[in-house]
DNA sequence: AAATAATTTAATCATTTGATTAAATACTAG
DNA sequence: CTAGTATTTAATCAAATGATTAAATTATTT
């Protein structure tokens, strides 16, 4: 048993590359992760990598590019769905959201972290102004609560599916929390976010 | 007017490197950190820096330690105190945890990013088990919502508190939100936390 | 003040790491 | 098959970086 994953063998030496960096950033953010470690992820060489790419850091905003997408538009038709209710909206991002995170669970810390070192860089990439702020959800929430602002409430809901897999480290270092049954909670707290959200916007 | 920030001068040397070892490491966090960072932002130099902590892996451990520490013995007291009630530890928790977060913004990013590059290494630390799950809330939280697992709730409030904190960067990006507009949400979350979880505990 | 110990520094080392180069190999068109 | 092009590799470079050393400076003790 090699500790090479399973890079599918046929793909394109560019995809083998991009499917190893994909692995490796995100697992190890971009500081702590050297270009070796990618190649040998890919099973490949190191100046091959140059090659491609031309550097680490070309490599890395394709990386990065592709993940703020993943955690962004992932929602983004729902939010701005024209006929659905807000109610409706909630149930579906909660279901959504929480399965493309049991898929990705190391999604969200690296795009945070990355996000939070190089602020300025991201700002061009995600366009949340037009996509989310300005959403047709954003103003739904604001017609419900209209003494609340709607990044408060729009915050809280991220925060319920997003900071569990955030800080499920903390929790499983006690030994208290085993990844079953961080997934059996997952599943239950799809139901459980949009019931408290519909609470809170009572 | 120097970059160098405001370390105070009469501090021992060794108080010195750990200012600056705070500042840095939480900043940028361990794999970003150049020792050479750290002993430029505490005006000394880089030889005297291993003399005093062997290894930058040391000095970051001590670190480390003191930030997992304020991250969750901040809450130990109140969440512990076997006299107040499960809707008073939530009033104080959420005014104490903001008021510290506002004081603090980069240390919950900081510690759950390299908590999760580093599981195994910080299970002796937290002692989550003892201090936070066989906590006095805990049992509270169970008692009356007995149907739902108490972590569940727990990492909820949790997420509602920090999630803010994690995420500031991307909201602040599309230039939506600034600095000082954040402070007053911040300010209004206390209320709005506390009343949030409280209605999802009826 | 001299001697001794503690503190601080400049210079240097060894390793790591991102990147390049030139040669070797595989592939494709004629 | 051969010539030419694209792909891949091993070897190497240069800069960055964690760490050490030995000398210089400062502080403390006698």
């Amino acid at each position: 048993m090699s500790k090479q994953s399973k890079i599918e063998v046929n793909l394109s030496t560019e995809e083998k590359f991009k499917a190893a960096a994909r692995i490796v950033f995100t697992k190890k953010g971009y500081a702590a992760t050297k270009t070796r470690d990618i190649a040998a992820e890919a099973g490949l060489n190191l100046a091959l990598l140059n090659y491609y790419f031309r550097s680490k850091e070309k490599l890395f905003e394709l990386i990065m590019i592709e993940k703020v997408e993943q955690l962004f538009t992932h929602i983004a038709p729902i939010i701005n769905d024209s006929t659905s209710t807000l109610n409706e909206k909630i149930d579906q991002i909660a279901i959504n959201y929480i399965d493309m995170l049991l898929e990705n669970p190391d999604l969200p810390l690296f795009v945070l972290s990355e996000m939070n070192r190089n602020p300025e860089r991201f700002g061009k990439i995600i366009r949340l102004d037009t996509h989310i702020l300005n959403s047709r959800f954003i103003a739904q929430l604001a017609e419900v609560k209209k003494e609340i602002n709607p990044i408060q409430l729009f915050i809280t809901f991220l925060g319920m599916l997003i900071f569990p897999f955030i800080s499920k480290p903390v929790f499983q270092s006690s030994g208290t929390l085993s990844e079953a049954l961080f997934c059996k909670l997952m599943e239950e707290r799809k139901e459980l976010t949009a019931k408290w959200m519909k609470m809170i916007l009572e």
